[in-house]
DNA sequence: CAATTTAATGTCAGTCGATGACAGATGACA
DNA sequence: TGTCATCTGTCATCGACTGACATTAAATTG
């Protein structure tokens, strides 16, 4: 990698650590862009270059676990049911969470904090999510094999996605605590849903939907 | 009530109108409030006292319909289980706005369609299902008879908003059709779950909690 | 009804987020 | 070393949003 990349590379860091550490001391509406900038000593045009907008530097860092998250799900044998192959992914991705350095788990703490606390940061965090929801369905469907506008992959995919946003409800302050949390949450699921729920229904083997009372 | 009043309602939903329809037409990020604003012969400031943002005016019909719904819930009778509860105070509100003259319901749909055709407000809507869902959480808890910090109500109310947000991915040209596929999705979910799945669990009644696998 | 209080509106100035255009600087590479 | 692609800073501009102040119009009171 040429000194340029890791030049850009190091300036990009530099600007997300600025943020972060503005935004949670100042506050997130309380910081401009051009502070950010000074801190990395860079013109606010090119924070520009490197963040589409203010929010997208405080969100860069969910938006990287959202990627991994599916990239994770893909890597799960087929044999799995959806539902399993979704809570291994996260499992999967908890781990490779904290076997990050220092400064990597600080990061990604702090960006949660941030988000957590600021209403217009909750409402991008959840757009992020909410996109990424449409991919897992895409990919949960091809794994059942149904069509991706089938319902049952949406609802699997959905409650699952629920789970994830209830884990971030409780105290952040540690990757060990979302971990246990987020096993608390998958327990209590597994309690209240028939078994083989998340498996594809075939036709003929169950009866018609009943009529609605 | 007295003219002062019945002129802001006027002037309140006439920059309403204006605003969807300007939405609809040029786009939400092409349209300037003072487009808006010269609608309705009115000047911007005016436009800022009436709604906070650009964005609040195209959420404010949902966030209208967030509120009914929690008002909804509290008239349910305690006997019915929460879910239960819930899944009326949905058919409830349906009703309700089944009811409202063409004007009205011809407003809903074009918010809804607006807003599912633009990211930013889709995320600005995520943003008021996340806190009328932190409500519910807290009415449901209360029905249950447990503490608002309890997984189970917060599972419960999860499950169905999730439920909610998938009904709205379909087409929303009708209310009937929406209708329809969220009753769909309830079916789906009854046949998923298991019996008393959202009772409050006695302690004693049920085994220790499973570990996990 | 006239006087006075209260609230809504318009105008103006200013901040900040975001973008396009252009010029200068700097790493990549022959 | 010299050329080229890329990165960066400066400048100008737009639009969202806010505070301050003056103006207008409804509400209230004597």
């Amino acid at each position: 990698m040429g000194l340029r990349e890791r030049k850009k590379q190091r300036t990009r860091d530099a600007l997300v650590d600025a943020a972060l550490d503005l935004f949670l001391t100042r506050g997130y509406e309380a910081t401009t862009v051009e502070q950010i900038a000074a801190e990395v000593d860079v013109s606010a045009r090119t924070f520009f270059r490197y963040f589409a907008s203010k929010e997208d530097v405080a969100l860069s860092l969910t938006a990287e676990e959202q990627d991994m998250f599916l990239a994770e799900l893909v890597t799960r044998p087929k044999s799995e049911p959806p539902f399993t192959a979704l809570s291994q992914s996260m499992r999967a991705m908890l781990g490779i969470l904290r076997e990050l350095d220092e400064a990597g788990t600080s990061r990604i703490l702090k960006a949660r904090r941030l988000i957590h606390s600021t209403p217009s940061l909750l409402a991008g965090g959840m757009r992020l999510v909410r996109e990424n929801e449409r991919r897992l369905v895409a990919e949960v469907a091809r794994r059942m094999g149904v069509p991706p506008d089938d319902l049952q992959p949406q609802f699997v995919v959905s409650l699952f996605v629920g789970i994830g946003l209830l884990c971030l409800n409780g105290p952040t302050e540690d990757l060990g605590d979302m971990a246990r949390r987020y096993e608390d949450l998958l327990t209590l699921a597994e309690r209240s849903l028939q078994p083989g729920w998340d498996l594809p229904v075939r036709p003929g083997t169950a009866g018609a939907v009943p009529p609605a009372r």
